[in-house]
DNA sequence: AATACGGGGGC
DNA sequence: GCCCCAGTATT
């Protein structure tokens, strides 16, 4: 670790608090209640602010106080939050409000561990509410302030192990002035979205470049590092939908040291590259050779599914079936099968007895 | 440690 | 069109 001191790191501190003075950044949740802190900070997790303002918005005007969005039914918060993504947010932050009403006697939570205990709030948003709102010494931890740190120090440390978030997150509680956390927190984060920017930070105006590593050693463009890529190979992923005259289809049972263990799928034959019709055919009347099958029917019936998405979908329909315990292929009755919609990527349609998978682009 | 969740933005 | 994004829960 690169040499530091308290004195030193306090003035690094002291110097964020006051080009934050410099650079206000007005937003409508900024200086209100736990409440609105609340409701902004789930919706800004791994959201942008412009994207996330209406929502704000529309949540402060649907629902004004957390009495109101306890209330709430759930499919009226989850419509709100509508088009938002990552909608456990939502289901999370209702729940949380009925904690608190009904269980917390209307009384938020005030410290960072009571805070971390909700499900839906992680060390970055039990840190930022019970900083904003109660003062509370924690320093945050997101993407921004790793940025600005990154540089600041460049410690020898990987942001995206465990074991190196630690020294990250330590590195920014050194330089937390524990009278003035909620502005420190709210600096040291602004200062990574509007000065410390991902791509072609400012630099020469920034009032931290004697303090800066990075800059010192000219080498800014290296930090943050890069998360270190492991190598992706695509897998293909080839689904049947056999149905037979009887109106059964077949499913299997997915093994081994892989994903999906022990979950049902349709019928799979995998390839590493991408494989014209014909030849997937092949394959699974390879795969089948022990079934007897109409081949002019089930070729019409399966598609080529590229995506894992869909794998995903498959086996929520499948695991509400009942079915034995082992592996092999099992007959299920088609109309047996719930009438569903893959999220968001495929539709599923029973039709007599087939089911075409249409992919559909939203 | 790896994976899923979901939109929007950047190349 | 494809790749990326960095908070949280789950496995």
């Amino acid at each position: 670790m690169k040499s530091s001191s308290p004195a030193r790191e306090s003035e690094i501190g002291q110097l964020l608090l006051d080009w934050h003075q410099d650079h206000p950044r007005p937003l409508p949740w900024k200086g209100k209640g736990p409440y609105e802190t609340l409701l902004s900070e789930i919706i800004l997790q791994q959201t942008r602010v412009e994207q996330g303002l209406p929502y704000y918005q529309r949540f402060v005007t649907l629902f004004p106080t957390i009495n109101d969005l306890a209330k709430a039914s759930e499919d009226e918060v989850l419509h709100a939050w509508q088009g938002l993504g990552y909608y456990s947010r939502a289901r999370n932050l209702h729940r949380i409000a009925r904690t608190i009403v009904e269980d917390l006697d209307g009384a938020f939570p005030q410290t960072y561990e009571a805070w971390l205990s909700l499900k839906g709030i992680g060390p970055y948003t039990a840190a930022a509410i019970s900083s904003f709102a109660f003062g509370e010494p924690k320093a945050v931890l997101d993407g921004n302030v790793y940025r600005v740190l990154s540089r600041l120090f460049t410690p020898n440390a990987d942001f995206f192990s465990s074991g190196g978030r630690k020294v990250y997150q330590e590195l920014a509680q050194k330089l937390l002035p524990t009278d003035q956390a909620a502005s420190f927190n709210q600096a040291i984060m602004n200062f990574g979205a509007m000065q410390c920017t991902p791509k072609q930070p400012d630099c020469d105006n920034c009032l931290l470049k004697m303090h800066c590593q990075a800059y010192q050693r000219s080498v800014v463009p290296m930090y943050p590092p890069a998360k270190q890529t492991i190598l992706k190979r695509h897998r293909y992923f080839h689904y049947l939908v056999p149905v037979d005259q009887s109106g059964m289809t077949w499913i299997e049972q997915r093994t081994g040291n892989d994903i999906w263990q022990q979950l049902y799928q349709f019928p799979l034959v995998e390839t590493l590259s991408s494989v014209h019709s014909a030849d997937i055919q092949k394959l699974f009347l390879n795969k089948f050779q022990l079934v007897d099958w109409n081949t002019e029917n089930t070729s019409k019936i399966y598609k080529q599914i590229l995506s894992h998405q869909v794998i995903h979908a498959c086996f929520h329909l499948l695991n509400g079936l009942d079915l034995p315990q082992h592996t092999g292929f099992e007959r299920v009755k088609i109309k047996n099968l719930p009438n569903f919609a893959f999220p968001k990527v495929v539709h599923c349609y029973l039709m007599d007895y087939s089911i075409y998978l249409n992919a559909i682009h939203q």
